[in-house]
DNA sequence: TATTAGCACTCGTTAATGAATAGTGCTAAT
DNA sequence: ATTAGCACTATTCATTAACGAGTGCTAATA
């Protein structure tokens, strides 16, 4: 006994064995039923028989470590966030998912050919549809994957169009001004050289080495020499915010754990400004496998009433980006976890077949 | 007299002044307080002098012609599709936009060299701000607009990357297949021939004329020819299903207008799947100006109990695509289609501006 | 003849009441 | 250590009654 008046559970002690399986029941419970669980309920569905008197020594036990809240006197209790890390924690690793969502899938994982923003977009589709939550993927981050081929055109006099191919197979575009007017030629040889000299490095590597590795090479471009590191720097410098599709948010509003004003406005905002979001899905690319965040346990205000899976998808050699779904603490973790991580690695297959290496 | 018992309102007869005065105002009073209107609270706000009595009987005339309905024998009256259609057609041309209002499209409208994607992203976003409804736009169709540049990338040996520059500033790209292996260099004399060929025309025409122009052109290309025709039929028959930024989806959903069951699952249905905004937003392309479709009087069923506001924007040649809001059929129309004429006209400017011609 | 006052009537909203229900915590018995 | 029993609490649900907003009709009025 440390004198916090526990019987049999303490703060930051290991639940025993009992109290562990009451736990893990009533969160099943709330899980399915979304609604608070009582000791009568509990004592007829629990292997264990117990009595519900018994249930509720153990149940007060659980409230005093802060896994159980209830929301008024006589109601049954509702499991808190540190309830369900403690039930994800115990989960063992993800189920396989059942063959029919597999099949649905396949269209998608088949589709040889298409775009890596087509295909991001398929993939999220049909998650939101599988899950019924709010769901989101980051398109692969330019900066990670290596360089397939540059384009350079010129569309006015002082604007040229830049067109990267990355290896992973993402087309990005942007424009770039300039001081002085070059021909569609002039370009046509930048383009030649900053291909021959880049094509395979990292854009990040690029953007590091361009300087030494065309002074290096002095001696072959002459005039082209400084108008193509300036041009180069320019065109290599894309610190663009980075992008996302998001599926399936209304999904969330018909939620009932969704139905009460204040939360649902800071819901809308957090999937009108997305930068949370984006920040959620860049800091899961840093992790392998599955990565779950409950409620609080994620950074930003607006989302604290949700649970985010996420899970890094990548082709061969680099990780790109990653998908998550956002639904309500409740949520059936065994399933949305199963799922994201099924599809976060059949993406990451597809991916690494579109892609140019 | 016609015999159906109306005294001073007939069906498809222009209604009487004072009837008109007191549609008009019901209209509007419905659409400030979403709330049924009664006799009494209109005699008050009207600046006709009537007593309720009066009033009662030129409303039972209008319920009895279509404008009005009750929700309840003891309920105010709500107008009708028909009434909503009576009042916009009453409206003058747009109101101009206050101008804090213009401000806030300052920086998308002055984001010079930015993508047309993105400154369509960074708009319909405003939009949704401002008008707190859902909003959409599409993407130009790339069969409306010229060539400004065509490339073609070998990414392996049976797949070629496309990458087609429109001079509306937009860059598409798709995968093609091909049985014969070619060389870059051999793709390479392919562009330029496609280049000189077809730059400054439209997809359309270059679909059609493709292969009469070869033709005309063989004593300058040999065996370049058989495969320049193959390949550029495939590269320009892109009949992708044309794409939609969505924004704001989620205020529909907290709009009391939808807060029934039924309405709510078929509109989430509908923006789910898109085809019908997508049909909406094309049709709306074919005309000049504002677009209004009020509740029914849009073919699909899941959208019948909005309405929506359209209008088409265009660079200095073509109509590209068109945006459009999506709220309940009691929405403030002065505003919205003042807000979507201004919009669809700031951004036929600013693309027009980024266009390469 | 058009307008209005008056009145009966309908229906929805609200508040109050009480019974039923589901839950708890505590205590004493097992 | 477990459980039965009991007092207690809070929600939910159905019932009721009062109230209000609104209509339609009729008769009086300007």
């Amino acid at each position: 006994m440390t004198g916090t008046g526990n019987k049999g559970v303490h703060e930051n002690q290991a639940l025993n064995e009992r109290a562990r399986i009451v736990l893990q029941s009533i969160i099943e419970n709330y899980i399915e039923f979304s609604e608070p669980v009582g000791s009568r309920t509990l004592s007829k569905s629990i292997e264990f028989k117990l009595s519900p008197a018994t249930i509720r020594n153990i149940m007060s036990d659980l409230a005093e470590s802060g896994f159980l809240i209830q929301t008024h006197t006589s109601a049954g209790r509702v499991p808190t966030d540190k309830a369900y890390r403690f039930y994800v924690n115990s989960l063992s690793e993800p189920t396989t998912v059942p063959d029919q969502i597999k099949q649905k899938f396949s269209p998608v994982s088949n589709g040889r050919g298409s775009q890596v923003e087509h295909i991001l977009a398929e993939t999220v589709h049909l998650l939101a549809d599988l899950t019924k939550f709010a769901c989101v993927v980051s398109t692969p981050k330019a900066e990670v994957s290596r360089l397939q081929r540059i384009e350079l055109i010129k569309i006015s006099e002082d604007r040229i169009l830049v067109i990267l191919v990355t290896k992973a197979g993402v087309v990005r575009d942007k424009i770039i001004f300039v001081k002085e007017s070059h021909s569609q030629e002039f370009l046509n040889s930048v383009t030649a050289f900053l291909n021959e000299e880049f094509k395979n490095h990292s854009m990040q590597e690029i953007r590091d080495g361009i300087h030494q590795s065309i002074v290096s090479d002095r001696h072959r471009y002459h005039d082209l020499l400084a108008h193509a590191v300036r041009l180069g720097k320019k065109a290599f410098d894309l610190n663009q915010p980075g992008e996302m599709f998001i599926e399936g948010q209304m999904n969330l509003l018909l939620d009932s754990h969704f139905h009460e004003q204040s939360s649902v406005r800071s819901l809308i905002d957090a999937f009108d400004q997305k930068t949370a979001l984006l920040k959620i899905l860049d800091e899961s690319m840093k992790h392998k496998g599955v990565h779950i965040f409950i409620g609080i346990e994620n950074d930003y205000k607006q989302l604290q009433r949700c649970s985010l899976i996420t899970a890094s998808y990548r082709n061969k050699k680099n990780v790109l980006g990653s998908i998550g779904v956002v639904g309500p603490t409740s949520m059936n973790y065994k399933h949305i976890i199963s799922t994201v991580d099924y599809t976060a690695k059949l993406l990451s297959k597809t991916i690494s077949e579109q892609s140019y290496d």
